[in-house]
DNA sequence: TAGTATACCTACTTACTGGTAGGTAATCAA
DNA sequence: TTGATTACCTACCAGTAAGTAGGTATACTA
C-alpha cells in the first residue's frame, strides 16, 4: 500500500477530470489514457463508476474537513481564518478547477441518488464550520453583522461556489479576488 | 411559424434537460423521446449539437435581458427590484432547475470554446445591470454599502448562482429563501 | 511447494452517442 | 401542373460508454 498506489492515482485523475469537465464529463478511457493503464484495471479497483464517484466525494470531504481543522489550529483570528478558507477556493481556481462539491451539485440531476446524502453533508459541514468561525468572530468583536451566523455562512459559501463558477468561465482570477475581499469586508 | 413550433419545443425540452442534468447530460434521443419525434428531425432544425447549444444560450440571454428590462420598467425602488431579480432564481429553483448560465459555467471545460464568449457576456450583462440598480439605490439613499457597486453586484450574482446549486442539491427551498433575504439585508 | 490473493492484462459485449443518406407527404409559387 | 421547399421519416454509420470474461505474472501464505 504505497503512497502513490494505482488506486490513488486513479482517484487523482478522476478528480481532476471531474473538477474541470463535470461529473459525467469523463470516462474510464480518459483515466486509463492518462495513467497509461487499461480500462479493465480501473474496473478492478472501482467495479462501477458509482463506486469511483462515491469514493471520490468521500475522499474530498475528508480532505476538506482536515483542512478546516488545520485552519482552526494554526490560524489566529476569525478574519484571517475566513481568508484562509477563501484561499482554498482561490487555489482551486488557479488550477482551472471548480469545487468538486459545487460540480457535483450542478450535476445532481444526472447522478445516482446514493451520492446525494453525502453531498448534502458536505455543504452542511462547510456551513456549520463557517458559522462557528463567524459566531466566535462576532463574540470577539472582530466581526460585525446582523442576522444569524448560519445565514451569513450560507451566503459566504454560496458566493464562493458561484464566484468560482463565474471566474473559471470568464478565465479571470481578478473577479474572484475582488469577490473574496468584498465578502470579508461585508462581515466587518 | 406558429408559437409552439417544433423548433421551439426542441429548445424548451433541451433547456429543461440542460438545466437539470447538465449541458452534456442529455442527448438528441432524450429530446426526441419527450416530443414524440425522431432524432433526425432534431438534426433537421439543429444540424449539430453545437448549433442547438448556441441557440439555447442565445435565447436564454435574450429572455433574461428582457426580464431585466421589465423589472426596471415596472418595479419601483432598488430594493424591490433586487427582490424581483432574486425571485427569478427562486422560480428556477422551484422548477428543480438551476440557472442555464451557471450550469454552462460548470461544464465550460467540456464545452466547445465557441460558446464561451456568449457565456461571459451573459454574466457581464447580469453584473452590469445589478451594479446599475445598486448605484441608483445608493444615490437614492435606499441602499448602503461600502466599496464599488460592481463588486457587490458580482457578490450578489455569485451568491444566487451558488445558492441555487446548493439549495437544489439539498432539495431545500428554505435555504435559498433565507439566503436571498440575507443578501438584500446586507445591502441596506 | 502448492494454493490463493493481488494487480494487472487482452478481448469482448451491449447500449448509446452524434451524425448522415436518402425517402415521403404536404404546401406553395410560377 | 410542375418543381421547389419544408418538415418530417426510416435506416443506417462510426465512435464511445460502462461493464464483463477470462487469462497471466507476481507475491504471500499454509
Amino acid at each position: 500500500m504505497e503512497i502513490n498506489s494505482t488506486r490513488d492515482l486513479i482517484l487523482d485523475s478522476a478528480q481532476a477530470l471531474a473538477q474541470t469537465r463535470g461529473f459525467n464529463g469523463y470516462s474510464y478511457a480518459d483515466i486509463a489514457l492518462e495513467l497509461g493503464i487499461r480500462k479493465a484495471s480501473i474496473h478492478y479497483h472501482f467495479p462501477s463508476k458509482n463506486d469511483l464517484e462515491t469514493e471520490l466525494l468521500s475522499r474530498y470531504r475528508t480532505g476538506f474537513v482536515s483542512e478546516l481543522q488545520k485552519i482552526e489550529l494554526n490560524v489566529n483570528g476569525s478574519i484571517e481564518q475566513l481568508q484562509r478558507y477563501a484561499q482554498m477556493y482561490a487555489t482551486t481556481l488557479s488550477n482551472n478547477r471548480i469545487c468538486l462539491g459545487g460540480m457535483m451539485a450542478s450535476d445532481v440531476g444526472a447522478l445516482p441518488e446514493t451520492l446525494t446524502p453525502s453531498l448534502v453533508s458536505f455543504f452542511k459541514e462547510q456551513v456549520d464550520w463557517l458559522a462557528n468561525i463567524m459566531d466566535a468572530g462576532k463574540k470577539a468583536g472582530e466581526l460585525n453583522f446582523s442576522g444569524s451566523a448560519q445565514s451569513h455562512a450560507t451566503a459566504f459559501l454560496a458566493a464562493l461556489q458561484g464566484g468560482l463558477l463565474m471566474a473559471n468561465a470568464m478565465e479571470d482570477e481578478g473577479v474572484f479576488k475582488r469577490l473574496r475581499q468584498t465578502l470579508i469586508n461585508t462581515l466587518q
